[in-house]
DNA sequence: TACAATAGTTGTTAACTACAACTAATTGGA
DNA sequence: TCCAATTAGTTGTAGTTAACAACTATTGTA
């Protein structure tokens, strides 16, 4: 694998992530939920009776953010959270029958999206967009921090800011 | 293309999706740039000299947001930002001397994070992902609102809530 | 019983984003 | 020439997503 090809790849994939994050994401408030409870909702559906801890684990997120992820969810009547009466520090999540006919609704949507989209690829090269996605959402592993080398900030941003970010609507 | 691999392939995307903001956005703090401050950099290294416009085109953000990251960016001393003589309203937006070594040693570590990547995946499988997230990244649309049908919820949701949100530490 | 572990919530902070309203500069007519 | 429209960018504000720390409540264990 050289390098050359490397550079392109992680091009694409950057162009990839921000076209789902921007056009995708941005876009799925006015289906009513939003992409945290998009993403929880599929979650839930998959599992069918989980636990916030379980979905936390699942979805790579702190309890605490999942906790009040449900909080909007349970509030719209989407989700049930009931206290699990053998455990009753844990609590059974599930979707209510309404949260099910959104949650199927949203994945219709979606598929014809998807179906929409690889209608616009040339038939030959669908094994290949399903493929790659497929063995690249397996493979990926968490970054580690600073990831090979990292000499070259130790000394030339340190010493200009503590944090290279600026607080904002305080300056001037 | 079938419903049945469509699903699969949402399952995946998602599952993408979730890593790269997850596991990756989430630890590129950690290199002293923030994942925005990340894709900005490189947008402005691709163009070597841009505008603040011509950058919120490119990365699909409004103008303010990206604003506020060359803010950011600006104080740290990796980016120039010079107003243009020939049009004092524009502005020449360029990477700093410092700006172009950190952007160079950010490319090197994800170069290497993903020759690694690529070290997991069996040889043959290569060319499978590097065409199909070339072919996605190129494809991808903007999602229309409530793509292909939103009848379903026009008439459950709403009744309950204006909105799907529930405004935080504010109940009871 | 006292202590540790587990499950989940709340307080707080921060990053990222958009929209609306704004300033300043430039362009194009009348 | 002067005024309106356009263009470039910034600031005010608010919403979404997230993590970390500290907390309550429950259960398990020595």
């Amino acid at each position: 694998m050289d390098t050359l090809a490397v550079q392109q790849f992680r091009k694409n994939l950057r162009k990839l992530e921000r076209k789902l994050a921007v056009q995708l994401e941005g876009n799925s408030l006015c289906c009513s939920v939003t992409m945290a409870q998009y993403h929880t909702l599929l979650a839930i559906a998959e599992k069918r009776l989980t636990t916030v801890t379980e979905l936390a684990t699942e979805l790579e997120l702190d309890k605490s953010t999942l906790s009040r992820t449900l909080d909007g969810l349970v509030a719209v009547g989407l989700v049930n959270r009931e206290t699990n009466s053998c455990n009753r520090r844990s609590q059974h999540i599930s979707l209510t029958s309404q949260g099910e006919t959104v949650t199927a609704g949203i994945n219709e949507q979606w598929n014809r999206y998807f179906e929409s989209l690889f209608a616009r690829i040339p038939e030959p090269k669908h094994q290949a967009v399903l493929e790659g996605i497929a063995i690249l959402s397996g493979t990926i592993a968490p970054l580690e921090c600073c990831y090979g080398a990292n000499e070259y900030h130790d000394g030339e941003i340190e010493e200009n800011s503590e944090k290279i970010t600026v607080k904002k609507g305080e300056g001037s």
